[in-house]
DNA sequence: TGTACATCAGTGAACGCGCGTTCACTGATGTAC
DNA sequence: TGTACATCAGTGAACGCGCGTTCACTGATGTAC
């Protein structure tokens, strides 16, 4: 992460690189502690460097946190990316375009169990109230959200999902997978073996496919 | 809350009831604040009595904690099964068996909603991994959840619910409304006007219930 | 090419806070005789 | 009915912790002439 040339140089009094270098130790903590774990005195305490040289860099705390949430969040559409784009290439079109939506759901899923304190923190910070304006459904918008929104309107376009079934058919589907991900990391099935949990997200992603479709898969 | 005789017999030396006021306090407290708004401190400070004082009827803050959770979670426990009795008596039994269901899952969104700091404690604590042995599906059941499981054989009982999609069903169910219960209080939706959170809420509750029973309301 | 100097990015020490918990204690209660 | 005394349920003070943040500072950097 300190792939910077005046950082590689040596340790000097000036760190060079330190703006990533908080945003990637705090990456680091999040990952295993979520938000709470992203801790100023941790952070600058785990890169040697006194506690306040922080503050050369981001306002205060809160600060840093939306700045190493952004990385979670980007990190987690990755995810679901590279999930939706490993899909096989030769189903029929209504076909695809289902299977895109049931990967973003396992990816969904799975990234929240591989990866909870990310998880938590993408999730906590994306709520901060938008300053300016009125707010519509679609302001800014998070990246996975949005791969979600465009699965759903492929589905309508290869026909696989009636016109008058799209609207609210996008928080039906988040609803699901982001209800089973919170169930299986921070509830009662998180002390379950892991194959049952897949099989109950499986189960649950099929559930709310045929719950926007309104017909069995 | 100190309906004791000796509390109410004016301040004396013994509170009388303690363990109760703690509790009472603590439940307040969470209100506002959900679990972290549980401190020994603030608890006692509130009631008038010294910090230590606490540790005569909780070992901990762990343990005080548990017993306002459990306070919680037989608040939500009630407020479900209210809407659930007020539900229309006339009805045809397969019929009344679905709108039991949608009055669950309407229920559980809107104490979210309306006591977000007990939901979230309700949730938070119930997961305390059980200290005994294997861990079935069934163990622990929380009483809120009770009332799923129930609603759903009364379903299959009542033809509702095909027998072979029985399985799995309160998971999809559970999801799906917790899902939109942790997106309405803690996510984007949070800055919707309360209509727009009922419909999609409605639009939620009745998708989850097409997807468990595989073809539309 | 060499030097003066403004700017930048760190340091070290401290402030004030609130927390959970433990210690040795004391005032109130109620029971046995 | 009265008194001794064990038990119970509080008190007051303190420990040690970690936190976010601010202050006045200094060493390093790079630019202008």
């Amino acid at each position: 992460m300190t792939n910077n040339p005046a950082a590689s140089a040596g340790r000097s009094y000036h760190h060079g690189d330190l703006r990533h270098a908080l945003i990637a130790e705090g990456l680091a903590r999040a990952r295993e502690g979520g938000p709470d774990a992203v801790s100023m005195r941790e952070i600058t305490r785990a890169i040697g460097v006194s506690p306040n040289a922080a503050y050369r860099h981001f306002a205060d705390r809160r600060d840093l946190i939306r700045a190493v949430a952004a990385e979670a969040q980007r990190a987690f559409g990755r995810a679901i990316h590279a999930r939706v784009a490993a899909a096989p290439q030769d189903l029929p079109h209504a076909e695809a375009s289902i299977e895109r939506l049931r990967r973003i759901g396992l990816a969904y899923i799975d990234f929240a169990r591989a990866e909870r304190g990310w998880f938590a923190l993408a999730f906590a910070v994306q709520d901060e109230q938008p300053s300016t304006g009125i707010v519509t459904l679609d302001d800014e918008v998070v990246p996975p959200f949005q791969l979600l929104l465009d699965a759903l309107d492929a589905m309508t376009d290869a026909g696989a999902l009636d016109l008058d079934r799209r609207p609210y058919a996008e928080w039906a589907c988040w609803s699901a997978v982001h209800g089973f991900a919170d169930i299986a990391v921070n509830g009662p099935l998180q002390w379950q073996p892991e194959p049952v949990i897949d099989a109950l997200a499986a189960a649950v992603v099929e559930a709310a496919i045929t719950g926007i479709r309104g017909a069995p898969a």
